[in-house]
DNA sequence: CCATAACATGACGATGCCGTCAAGTTCGTA
DNA sequence: TACGAACTTGACGGCATCGTCATGTTATGG
């Protein structure tokens, strides 16, 4: 006999119905104008109230984290192509473009990267990528191509780089991302490096410097 | 016989104290809180009404102009440091790590680097400041450090880039932007540069990116 | 078919910011 | 010193967003 309030019971029919409408509604509205529209306008375009809205999703946050989850696991999926690669470095370049991609295809989710996910599912999905990730980071660095001096903590660089290009760059000229990135990844060749300066940031240092709040 | 409002008559001696002490207040509230700080706050802490404030600077990016002009002036005396460096890459190198600082030291500053500054003074020294530039990239090319695909256009990444990384760790790793710095410089390097993809941002187009308004 | 828990509604108060303006004050000059 | 222009004041209306809550509606199991 389960709590009238069970957190996992399954929704009533209708409940479930406009929580998909909300989910695609943030999803278009997040993509087209970034993550910070008003909760108001994504209600109105689900055809639902702000009330139904914030029942929810009490927080702008758990909606993102509910709109982008799947990106989390596109990034796990592309970290385990990088590791299957045949040669490590087009494995780790490829890798490191798709992330980009994704970045460039959808304005909140580029905003996102920055800001970081924080639910238990978001985490978990990260530590997975993240562990997929170092085994390709040590086997390019192994073969000699990837700097060894590098981290993978290293890799937040290009992600904030990136986005920060795609923010600017997006509407203009949409694929200019890609020459910022050709650049960085020449940065990250072991040929012709030059030692690099300080520590690498700790890890799980990145996500705190993504969420000062 | 000047007409009454002529608009380059000096000031009043109170309405020059009261513009200093607006622009300190603004530069220092800037540089510790961002640009979009409050107008109100900003007249506050300078002593005087919103309503002054709003007469000495009718917007916000008027007095985001003037307080970071003199900027601009230390970037176009960095340009003409690198110009005169015995080593065209060393030159090269400084500058940008010049540029950088600034970023680093003012969170206004660094904000602004993405915004761009559009008064005729600004633009102007910005204009110098590129003229300046385009010796040490050339000459740095032709040295054959710098490699030759780049385009002066490109250091926006690097400015773009460690804004961003500024932005995320400059509280918690202040000089972390250093690194980012140095895997990007690598990656200027003509020593084992791979061909970059597309077409730099094209002249000009980097203030279009900069100020979609 | 009914009862009730689950859900949806939309108006509302609160907050914070912007930019203006009529009225009052101060400076500089004659 | 007195006068007019220059300057300052701060309250105000407007706008946008947020999150809540009392009330009304709907789905679902018995």
């Amino acid at each position: 006999m389960a709590p009238p309030t069970d957190p996992s019971r399954p929704l009533r029919g209708d409940a479930r119905r406009n929580r998909e409408r909300l989910l695609d509604a943030a999803r278009a509205l997040f993509a087209e104008r970034g993550v910070d529209v008003a909760m108001a306008e994504i209600a109105r375009r689900a055809g639902v109230s702000n009330g139904t809205l914030y029942n929810h999703f009490p927080t702008r946050q758990d909606l993102i984290e509910a709109v982008f989850l799947d990106r989390l696991e596109k990034n796990v999926e592309l970290a385990e192509q990088a590791r299957a690669a045949d040669d490590p470095w087009q494995g780790f370049a490829d890798y490191v473009t798709g992330i980009c991609e994704l970045q460039a295809a959808d304005r909140g989710y580029n905003e996102v990267v920055t800001r970081g996910m924080t639910s238990p599912a978001a985490r978990r999905l990260q530590a997975t990528a993240t562990a997929a990730l170092a085994d390709v980071f040590a086997r390019a660095q192994r073969a000699g191509t990837l700097r060894a001096d590098a981290a993978i903590e290293d890799l937040a660089f290009v992600v904030w780089g990136i986005s920060r290009t795609v923010d600017l760059t997006g509407d203009h000229a949409p694929e200019l991302w890609r020459r910022h990135l050709a650049l960085l990844l020449d940065g990250f060749r072991a040929a012709g490096a030059h030692p690099l300066p300080r520590q690498p940031l700790a890890a799980g240092q990145a996500h705190q410097a993504m969420t000062p709040d």
